[in-house]
DNA sequence: CTCTGGCGTATGGTATACCACAGAAAACGA
DNA sequence: TCGTTTTCTGTGGTATACCATACGCCAGAG
């Protein structure tokens, strides 16, 4: 016991399944799904070769993306990005919005005032950046905003299965940044928000995060009625 | 193409993967995770063995199983059931919560009049078991009384992700049967929730399924405090 | 008797080989 | 030329062999 070095456990955790995992789906995120030619089909042999690892460790990366309703894998015929259909997306929104109003509830009595405190420096941090008109900034910050309220309830669970929702999102936030003047009324409805949890009302904090989320429900499904199935508009110039 | 039988459509998604990991799956909640003696280890190669397949399809289930949260990977030290925390079952059931309050709310507005109505004949059908004190049947009703409610929102996501959740309950449940009037309490609950979706009344509707569930939170936090580490109590004779 | 260090074994991780089926292309017949 | 059948190839599914590590066992030193 004389004279031991402080040192780290090592992380024996990694092993090659979780790297590939990993790597696979901030490429799946990454791509641009929604585009016309986009490759959906990934060959199991050309990763593996990619990646110089072989197809078993990849195999199970896959089947990790697949529960996580990334890819789709039919047997005997290949594996596949999946594609959200709008129905699908709305979906998810609702979810969302169970979640996040469950959380902004109970944000009201357990969140510390430090927290809040933080919550309101970031809005104001970065609501110049919806005025700006500087969106990819502003949607990072947006999302952030909405985890900061997820972990302030202070239960990891509804935050994990909102971060789950969030990964499909990616790919639909980047059809809809600048689509109206959502950003300038989301950055107001952040706002009443901050109060209402300053407040610590639970239950208009519930009511108002519900509201603001579900109206982006609307507008995805009033902008987007007539582009399911999705991906039939190549029309948006990238960004 | 001459007098060929007519049965042909065969399940070709049926793939050994997915049999190996329902079957676990089943195995797994039905066995009682909370006893003391309890094998929580799994060993893929005499599993593989007992099930007549190979460790490849298996270790797949298994990874799958992992990211439902029913076992646990440890690399190069086994494969484990897992045990959930008193602070991890409180909170799925405030998860659970707040998507069935979200998927009450849709259904007080989108369920149609018939599956309202299929709704109370289940609740009363069912409502005497309880008073029969004849839990096991009042709690396979109850749990089904919320899968209608989450389905009449329309919803699928909502009920796949409360399911997800559910799955660990059943282990859950086991240990909560007949402690207090609980399940009185559950009758009396379930009719105001029928009320107030035949009123069509989202906000009350919300309410009522949020507060119902809370309650069974605030049951368990209070009832099991003490029990964290859970597992700890095989007092309860097997029921 | 205790502690330490090496060795053996069991278990999960990875690589590779082989199989079965789907789908397309080619061969064939009308 | 068109339709049908056959074959061939590519893909995912499965089995198996091998590798690396965690951990217990045992011998030997003190």
């Amino acid at each position: 016991m004389a004279g031991r070095l402080p040192l780290k456990p090592i992380a024996t955790n990694f092993t090659l399944k979780d790297h590939i995992y990993e790597t696979l789906r901030d490429a799946i995120t990454k791509m641009n799904i929604y585009d016309d030619g986009a490759d959906l089909r990934l060959d199991e042999r050309s990763i593996a070769e990619q990646l110089r690892i072989s197809r078993t460790p990849l195999r199970e990366a896959l089947a990790r993306l697949e529960k996580d309703g990334l890819v789709s894998i039919a047997p005997r015929k290949g594996v596949f990005v999946v594609r959200k259909s709008l129905t699908e997306i709305l979906e998810m929104i609702v979810a969302w919005a169970a979640l996040e109003s469950m959380a902004a509830r109970l944000a009201a009595t357990n969140a510390s005032e430090g927290e809040i405190r933080q919550l309101r420096k970031h809005a104001m941090r970065h609501s110049e950046s919806s005025a700006r008109a500087d969106l990819s900034e502003y949607s990072d910050a947006n999302i952030r905003f909405h985890q900061m309220i997820l972990k302030m309830s202070g239960r990891k669970l509804l935050a994990d299965m909102a971060e789950g929702l969030f990964v499909h999102m990616h790919a639909i936030r980047r059809r809809a940044l600048g689509e109206g003047d959502r950003a300038s009324r989301s950055v107001v409805d952040h706002m009443s928000i901050i109060e209402a949890l300053e407040a610590r009302d639970p239950d208009f904090a519930e009511k108002l995060v519900r509201e603001h989320t579900m109206r982006l429900h609307d507008h995805v499904a009033r902008t987007w009625a007539r582009l399911d199935p999705i991906a039939k508009s190549s029309s948006q110039p990238g960004v």
